[in-house]
RNA sequence: GCGGGUAUGGCGGAAUUGGCAGACGCGCCAGAUUUAGGUUCUGGUGUCAGCAGACGUGAAGGUUCAAGUCCUUUUACCCGCACCA
């Protein structure tokens, strides 16, 4: 019989979907273990890195119900987002109709692949019962003070028509469009993500199922500094400005200060200065120049004096202050104290305009002179020029100056974070609406929880300009105060899409519950998610969302079992052609729908999984696939051949023959290497020895006469095979599991235990070195001790010819391993 | 500049603890089967050398009886962040 794939897979997906096999509830004793894969967007076709993201899951999954876990193992659309609504634009379709019918196309394609999804627990985050939710996230965390409105300078994206949070902005570019992104000053919902900072910095180490190039990109971002915040008095007024610094301890070397041109009391500061043309044509240019000029490490520094003077705390001085490009508004308080001598920023800007440049640490033993510099000096060293703190160690003088400050109502010490709050709204269509009303009367006002979901409306027109298609719909904008009854205004902007995908995973624990967006029992049973796989492109956006939205719900009491939502992450790397990214404009794709027409689901799988390990990047490659397809062949052939030999007895290890014990061992000291190796996620080493143990079943059935054929070691093997190989490629094994008589469902078919009795040999060859370098091998029993194999090492023939003569220094016996002889 | 990572045959990749470097697969070479091609089965395949042997895990040192693995220095490449005060 020959290897039919394609009717194989067709056969037991339907079997699997009308038996509802992967169907799962919370009623049993097993341990529960949740695995999830990164929900796809539903772009409309699976890509190469969906199989293989969603191949490593479903390994993982397959593999631990096995072993009796009762596994979460769900699936759902991240339906929501601009392509939806990008095609309406372009094509006239409406976002819905695009969105579901792509979402049927996918679930398509990855039933074809055979994943063992709970369908039942489907999500989509574009689905009312779902977004019902998703708004109520939002009243959740308006309540707490978590969701708040502000106006600010936001990132504008000019080809999305909205605004971006921080994240999205990569290298001053959208990261969705690439279009080049600007700022706006605008009123935007914000989540106070800040709040957490601190948290999500110190539980970082928590995470030690995390990568740690994860970890410390979060860190990165989250970007926590110590350092204090200073105030100088304005020359001729009563009040103040604050600087903050990391370097107090440089606070005797300031001979200028800059502030950001876009800081608020700027207007006033220069109005009327003699200097007032000169900034104000120096802010046009400064907001003109884009993000990526302006934040560039070579941009070159330049400023204008404001014609302001601050007052030195310490020593009275006056000194000026300048507007300066590289100074950010967003970052500690928009205003920085020049130190020429001991910052390199600084130190460029001085030479430019000609500001003194003054020593207050010296390198120790040294004696700098400020004109000798070319650059910064910012190592540690002793202090001078600083009054009482001369003669200190800087660091031990930062700490005393800050304690000064504090002491003399000058300055604090203060922390900040590089990480902002997380612009939320959108001016488009296709996301959640955010569930507020605008009353003339009451205000900003929640819509009542019982009224969710806002809905979003149907027959919109798509300009693709200006602002949310939703403020044009008349129906829709139009609404009543549900506090006072006055006629009263939605808001028209939606959700980022990451808002929805930031809790979806707690969504699969009760996937059905329309009271509320999970159940707590529920949740406390299957959260956190024991093993998370995706792309690393989201370490920090989905990622730490996901983390904040976890610890929020955790502390407004919704979870009680973690506040983290994923125990451990495994970021799979890319699928690559010819070393380079798959892409649509290199023509090199590769598409899953041609390789499972071609070759059938389980070559596609197991391929993937066999051609490197999953954080690595897999470079596709044809003819390997071939292999692969020749592998599952082989073993087809190989149980086909075998069947009529197979038997209800157990093999009787002392009755058998030399050969029988070989294949034993091989099936054996398989079952042990792929447990263990399926255990690390060594998937591919995994199927390397599955491969190792198909060889020895065919050395065996070459060596011996089908009238010999021990039954009992064929039977055994032949299950292992099956059985070790399913959760890679799980249709061809069940149809062999069927093929060779059973009837019982492989997909829970006890991971196999390996027979300590299999594994002993009586013989096993150790290597004989002098110096280190091999001379010989000799068959041992592997019970001798290091004298017994000394003695024997020294009756080798070979070893006393070359050893003859010399003097023996040393002889290190390694039992089971190697015998090394030094010699003189 | 800061942080994370990678480097092993013609290629993808193995090598749990320091203990036979190159498992497994691809490719290639040969043999068997076949009218032939394909398929399948078997054997070979790091480099140099006829053999013995020597050399060999980015480079250079070191520790050790023994190093891909540990230590020091260094190079190249990939990824992330970056005028953050």
């Amino acid at each position: 019989m020959k290897y039919d794939f394609k009717s194989i897979e067709e056969k037991w997906q339907k079997k699997w979907s009308d038996s509802g096999e992967f169907k799962i509830d919370e009623n049993t004793d097993k341990p529960k273990y949740y695995t999830l894969e990164m929900f796809p967007y539903p772009s409309g076709n699976l890509h190469m890195g969906h199989v293989r993201n969603y191949s490593i899951g479903d390994v993982v999954a397959r593999y631990k119900k096995m072993q009796g876990f009762n596994v979460l193992h769900p699936m759902g659309w991240d339906s929501f987002g601009l392509p939806a609504e990008n095609a309406a634009i372009k094509n006239g379709l409406d976002p819905a109709d695009w969105t579901w019918s792509n979402v049927d196309n996918m679930r398509g394609q990855l039933q074809r692949l055979g994943f063992s999804y709970d369908w039942d627990r489907e999500v989509a985050t574009a689905k009312p019962e779902y977004y019902k939710f998703t708004q109520w996230m939002f009243e959740q965390l308006y309540k707490h003070g978590l969701a708040y409105k502000k106006k600010s300078y936001v990132n504008w994206c000019p080809s999305c028509a909205t605004v971006l949070a921080n994240e999205q902005v990569v290298n001053g570019k959208c990261e969705r469009c690439k279009s080049e992104v600007g700022k706006k000053d605008l009123e935007q919902w914000f989540f106070k993500i800040t709040d957490y900072a601190q948290r999500l910095l110190d539980d970082i180490d928590k995470l030690d199922g995390w990568p740690d190039k994860v970890k410390s990109m979060q860190t990165n971002w989250i970007g926590r500094s110590e350092g204090a915040e200073v105030k100088f008095k304005i020359d001729g007024r009563d009040d103040y400005l604050t600087v903050y610094t990391t370097r107090p301890d440089t606070i005797f070397g300031v001979s200028y200060m800059v502030i950001a041109p876009e800081h608020p009391v700027i207007d006033e500061l220069i109005s009327g200065s003699e200097t007032e043309a000169q900034c104000r044509e120096f802010i046009k240019k400064v907001q003109s120049q884009s993000e990526i000029v302006r934040s560039a490490t070579d941009t070159e520094k330049e400023g204008v004096f404001t014609g302001t003077y601050l007052i030195h705390p310490f020593t009275g001085d006056r000194i000026p202050l300048y507007l300066a490009n590289y100074v950010f508004l967003d970052y500690g308080t928009g205003i920085v104290m020049g130190v020429a001598a001991h910052d390199q920023r600084d130190f460029d800007f001085a030479k430019k305009y000609n500001l003194p440049i003054k020593i207050v640490i010296q390198p120790e033993g040294q004696n700098m002179k400020s004109e000798d510099m070319t650059e910064a000096f910012a190592a540690e060293g002793i202090m001078e020029n600083s009054g009482q703190f001369d003669g200190m160690n800087n660091k031990d003088a930062l700490k005393t100056i800050i304690e000064y400050l504090e002491e003399n109502g000058i300055g604090e010490r203060k922390v900040n974070f590089r990480l902002r709050d997380w612009l939320i709204s959108r001016q488009r269509y296709w996301g959640a609406p955010i569930p507020v009303i605008y009353c003339p009367h009451c205000g900003e006002v929640l819509v009542p929880e019982e009224q969710l979901p806002v809905l979003l409306p149907q027959n919109v027109k798509f300009t693709g300009q200006g602002q949310s298609p939703l403020s044009e719909c008349e129906d829709f904008v139009n609404t009543v105060c549900p506090k006072c009854g006055a006629p009263a205004k939605r808001e028209t902007d939606t959700m980022d899409t990451f808002v929805c995908s930031s809790w979806y995973f707690l969504r699969y624990c009760d996937p059905h519950n329309d009271k509320m967006p999970f159940d707590k029992d529920k949740a406390d049973y299957w959260m956190n998610v024991d093993q998370y796989i995706g792309g690393v492109e989201h370490a920090i956006l989905h990622l730490l969302y996901a983390r904040f939205f976890t610890k929020a719900l955790h502390d407004f009491g919704y979870i009680d079992c973690c506040d983290e939502p994923f125990k451990n992450l495994l970021t799979q790397g890319m699928v690559l052609k010819e070393g380079t990214k798959m892409s649509k404009s290199l023509g090199n794709v590769v598409s899953p729908e041609e390789i499972i027409e071609k070759y059938g689901a389980d070559t596609a799988r197991l391929f993937i999984m066999f051609a490197a390990p999953p954080e690595r990047d897999l470079d596709w490659n044809d003819t390997a696939v071939e292999g692969a397809y020749r592998f599952l062949n082989r073993v087809w052939r190989a149980v086909d051949d075998l069947k009529e030999y197979l038997t209800d007895e157990k093999p009787n290890q002392s009755d058998l023959n030399e050969d029988e014990k070989k294949l034993r061992l091989a099936v054996h000291s398989t079952i042990k290497k792929v447990t263990y190796d399926c255990d690390r996620f060594n998937f591919n080493t995994a199927i390397s020895s599955i491969m190792e143990m198909v060889n020895a079943l065919y050395v065996y059935k070459e060596k011996t006469e089908k009238e010999n054929y021990n039954k009992a070691v064929i039977t055994e093997a032949v299950n292992a095979l099956i059985v070790l190989l399913s959760p890679f490629v799980p249709h061809i094994t069940s149809e062999l599991w069927e093929m060779i008589g059973k009837t019982s469902n492989l997909s829970v078919e006890k991971w196999p235990e390996y027979d300590e009795d299999a594994l002993v040999v009586s013989e096993i060859e150790i290597v004989l070195q002098i110096n280190g370098k091999i001379r010989d091998k000799i068959k041992i029993d592997p019970n001798l001790s290091p004298d017994q194999m000394k003695e024997l090492a020294m009756s080798s023939d070979r070893i006393n010819e070359l050893i003859d003569g010399k003097e023996v220094v040393k002889c290190i016996a390694v039992p089971k391993k190697l015998i090394n002889i030094v010699v003189k």
